[in-house]
DNA sequence: CGTTTGATTGACACGAGTCAACACCAGTGG
DNA sequence: CCACTGGTGTTGACTCGTGTCAATCAAACG
């Protein structure tokens, strides 16, 4: 059961046979949701976390006037609200950006991680702080990189997160969120997006048919988004690190 | 001993005696630093937490062409690094804006909190994810509001936060940072937080002589800003005074 | 007192938003 | 099977919020 995040775990650190073996088992009920379907709702005090299984999800907001910001992407793997295990009201939505598979973890059942395996709780408390960490470099992105470096920025990013999954081979990814969901994510207009994207497609940065993406020169892309994989402690970027 | 964190932990919810007890007995060296300075480096990996005591710190990322940008500001009470006990390498330096006392909570003091007190550990586990919250409702301003609305908001944040800790008498607070630090946060060139401030000033919503910030009528204010103390979770949002 | 740091102002440039079409599917239902 | 439809991507013209550059001022400081 939910293989990507075992996955993601084992690349912070070796887990037990028994860890695993417990992670295989998790009664975990697995749900199907259609495009832009929302399934946590602020406000809400879900008495489960989520794990992206398949697809891709985002946490957002909505502001007074209809405004939506996406606060983070997650891949197969990911926790979306782990944190809703402590803090129970939801203080933001998650949605699907495309068809998405995710699985609901009843919190119980994280609570008896968190008494049973210990090895395991701390590769969820890492999972939780580079979550943080993830935050901290979006947020330099909105301050101070231009359109072009953020969007470049998130390009790489999630190269580097989707490899850890194995779902990114020969640097190419499949590209599930619109246009408009970058522009949510990033801070700008679809208009916008749209016009960034083809200057990079332009400058051979990247390939992209609205599907797929692929990376022709990693390297390069990473330098004119000043992308410095560091802080998501996952293998794959220049530097080796965790 | 660091008094403002008590008062704000037993905002969350009562403390026993016996945990105030130890908070007040714990043997964490205070420090005084000078305007400006950076007392935890990026690359770091403090054996200690801190906590600020008085006056303003701020942690932030420095970007290759030397942007920086402001990830949060930490008024007296807040653990600003709570979270170098777990990921151990800072992705992040701390500075303090104007003078500031600041104390280094070690470790393994931490460690034992979380063995001895559950009801203290939830506290600082709360105080963890209001800390996520905060990022958050920053990252929908960078990305979705005004320069204008940006800083209305923070001045918003900045007085139930100090208000907590009762830093703010009258809606009323010594405002520690310099226009570049506003800026900085606030992803905004120093000339420009000139300007809007100028404009708040112009229009009322705030009072300030440099030093002192006053906010004439916190109702309008938060309208303007968009503002809903909801995230912060502490009183004082819509009722006067806490 | 010079020196420095922070606040203020003005002129100007440019990135990004807005508005408004239009093109291009993938579904859907008749 | 095809005409609708709604969502998405693409384009152009125009506006406007912010950044940049460059002075000037004021206050803190050694």
């Amino acid at each position: 059961m939910i293989n990507p995040l075992i996955q993601k775990l084992e690349s912070y650190g070796a887990l037990s046979d028994e860890e695993k073996a417990f992670l295989k088992r998790a009664p975990s009920e697995i749900r199907d949701y259609r495009v832009h379907e929302e399934f946590v709702r602020e406000g809400d005090c879900p008495g489960e976390s989520c794990v992206v299984v398949e697809g891709l999800a985002f946490r957002f907001k909505i502001l007074p006037d209809g405004k939506r910001q996406i606060l983070a992407f997650h891949v197969p793997g990911d926790f979306c609200d782990l944190h809703s295990f402590l803090l129970k009201r939801m203080d933001h939505g998650i949605a699907v950006a495309g068809r998405c598979k995710i699985a609901a973890v009843p919190h119980p059942l994280i609570q008896e991680i968190t008494e049973t395996y210990p090895r395991l709780t701390r590769a969820l408390m890492w999972d939780v702080a580079i979550d943080g960490a993830i935050f901290r470099e979006w947020m330099v992105g909105m301050g101070r990189r231009s359109a072009y470096q953020r969007m470049a920025h998130l390009f790489c990013e999630l190269l580097v997160r989707l490899k850890v999954v194995g779902l990114a081979e020969n640097d190419t990814y499949e590209l599930l969120s619109t246009q408009s969901d970058l522009g949510d994510a990033l801070g700008l207009s679809t208009v916008h997006v749209n016009r960034v994207l083809q200057q990079l497609r332009a400058e051979g940065l990247i390939v992209s048919d609205g599907k797929t993406l692929m990376i022709p020169d990693f390297e390069k892309l990473k330098e004119v988004a000043g992308f410095d994989p560091a802080y998501l402690h996952a293998r794959g970027g220049a530097s080796p690190s965790s």
